[in-house]
DNA sequence: AACGCCGCCTGATCGC
DNA sequence: TGCGATCAGGCGGCGT
């Protein structure tokens, strides 16, 4: 599922792509994914919009609009859990589930969703409502630290608590957990000030490390040329797969330890942990920094 | 007000 | 073989 790398690797393939680029036409195949315009709404805003520039925000991707009279105006997308976004020839059949397809001319701009639980819209309130970028030098100690303070949820759930730190989901939860050896059970406000320090450090690393192996995955070429996003794809996945530690490995021989990865249920998610090296019985890290 | 839980969606997988 | 049940999960909304 995408998160803040892959949503990271995605906008900035389209920031060389589209900007520059005007839209013929907007065309709304599923209603709720421009919510909550309706689609002619969305449509008429649309139709005759420039791409000026494309960022990221979280899992967000941030489209920066011209509109045909001059003035500019932000479109905000979400993948959801299945997402994808890429540019396919204007004669190509669409896929079954394209959610929204802008008219470029001879290219059509595909937001496809399978599961339709990603966004396309003109309402920036999601966005305002994130943490602090994880990356950016907004994400201090002390912004970390507030939130957790004072939660008594498990610390792999607050995790996903977009307002604590935004962009990071299930997978890279429990990867930066794994890389600060700490239990995903653990109270948010039982992690010692070490711990905390210990865990934004891992969350850095573990995104930049994803983002750094997305890019370089061959965006435009091979089988399924068409798509600027590869999840999913078998040869893309053995690449992706190979660089988490214990997400998705149940059973298998933690890579440090060789104790089997467990996996539990938390907020009805999985969560992949090593239970010797998360330990705090048995795991001394902390202690040792 | 933090937190738990549900609904939204489809496709893959599983059990009978 | 076929078909229904279950699972996957980001996030908004709602109730406590």
């Amino acid at each position: 599922m995408p998160e803040l790398p892959e949503v990271e690797v995605l906008a900035r393939r389209l920031a060389a792509l589209l900007p520059g680029r005007t839209i013929q036409k907007a065309e709304v195949r599923r209603a709720r994914i421009v919510l909550p315009a309706s689609p002619g709404e969305f449509a008429r805003k649309l139709r005759g919009a420039t791409f000026v520039q494309l960022s990221r925000r979280g899992k967000y991707l941030l489209f920066e609009m011209r509109a045909h009279g001059g003035n500019t105006f932000p479109v905000i997308g979400h993948l959801g859990m299945t997402g994808r976004m890429y540019l396919a020839p204007a004669k190509k059949p669409l896929p079954k589930h394209a959610a929204v397809v802008f008219h470029l001319g001879a290219e059509n701009f595909v937001f496809e969703d399978t599961r339709y639980f990603g966004r396309l819209t003109l309402d920036t309130s999601a966005v305002q409502a994130l943490g602090p970028e994880p990356l950016s030098d907004e994400f201090t100690l002390e912004s970390f630290a507030h939130p957790l303070q004072r939660s008594t949820q498990p610390i792999k759930v607050k995790l996903l608590d977009q307002s604590v730190v935004a962009g990071v989901g299930n997978i890279y939860a429990s990867e930066a957990l794994f890389r600060a050896g700490i239990s995903p059970q653990l109270p948010a406000r039982r992690l010692k000030p070490a711990q905390i320090a210990r865990l934004r450090n891992t969350i850095r690393e573990t995104l930049l490390e994803a983002i750094k192996a997305g890019s370089t995955v061959p965006l435009n070429e091979g089988a399924g040329s068409d798509r600027l996003f590869y999840f999913g794809d078998p040869i893309t996945n053995d690449f992706y797969e190979r660089r988490l530690r214990v997400y998705d490995r149940a059973g298998k021989p933690c890579i440090t330890c060789g104790t089997p990865v467990k996996r539990i249920v938390q907020a009805a998610r999985s969560t992949f942990y090593c239970p010797h090296c998360q330990n705090p019985k048995t795991n001394r890290s902390v202690e040792t920094i």
